[in-house]
DNA sequence: ATAGCTTGTGTACCATGGTACGGAGTCAAG
DNA sequence: CTTGACTCCGTACCATGGTACACAAGCTAT
């Protein structure tokens, strides 16, 4: 079962031309360097759909597109996987702590704002003049 | 207390050039020139310092530079303040929750991957050709 | 007074992650 | 065979949040 470039990228929920701004940065195939089938257009097979949606997942564990396109190195191997997840994952429990502390400060503001009556926020008003 | 730029910069842990592009966005004042120190060089006191940072506790808690700018604006009233920091709340606790999903897909990638021995990962293998 | 840092100002440049557009070529229906 | 949609390709542009000059005027220590 192939798809055209505009149903991969449906597939995955991104633009056709996020899809191929993908390809240039070299995390999907890239028809450019390839023999086309159909003569001159790409069609495309659930792996490839596979591996734009690891892509997207991939970002939303904040991976940068440069680092995905590393992970996605024909050459990585178990080991360097784990090493590279586990190091995301540490990353991303700090980004979670720093939210939750954001989330307080904001609580707090919020709260403070909240007392008294109507006008400036104190907080804020702290700053001016 | 009056202060030079590189240190209300330095008290706030930013770069100077960073400073003035704050300034450029409208998030800082321009300081009148020549309280205490002369000519034609600005001075900083504390009011600008708490300002700072209080950009950057905003930045941190995912404000854009322009919303912070918008919430500093003069004429924010409390009820506004508050409006605006429940929704910015509630987008870090979307964010909070995406972020441990995302930390719960990264776990699994990795746990899959560590199954058997060396070699590429098989999930990651499953893109290959 | 003068060397040698800072400062203010303006403009240019950077990375990241897209998005838009123009000009072809291709494909499927009528 | 024509029409209209879709595709390929290159290039340009966008927002965001800075960073990096260059240049001149000002400040500070000798």
């Amino acid at each position: 079962m192939t798809m055209t470039i505009s149903e991969l990228a449906r597939g995955a929920a991104v633009g056709v031309e996020t899809v191929r701004f993908y390809q240039r940065r070299g995390l999907l195939f890239d028809p450019r360097p390839g023999q086309l089938r159909g003569g001159g257009q790409r069609h495309y097979g659930e792996d490839d759909l596979r591996r734009l949606r690891f892509v997207r997942s991939a970002q939303r564990a904040g991976f940068t597109l440069a680092e995905i396109a590393d992970l996605l190195a024909p050459d990585r191997v178990r080991t360097e996987v784990r090493t590279i997840a586990r190091a995301r994952i540490e990353n991303l429990d700090r980004q979670i702590a720093e939210l939750k502390a954001a989330r307080g400060w904001l609580d707090e503001l919020a709260n403070e704002c909240a007392k008294g009556g109507p006008g400036p926020c104190p907080i804020i008003a702290a700053f001016e003049a």
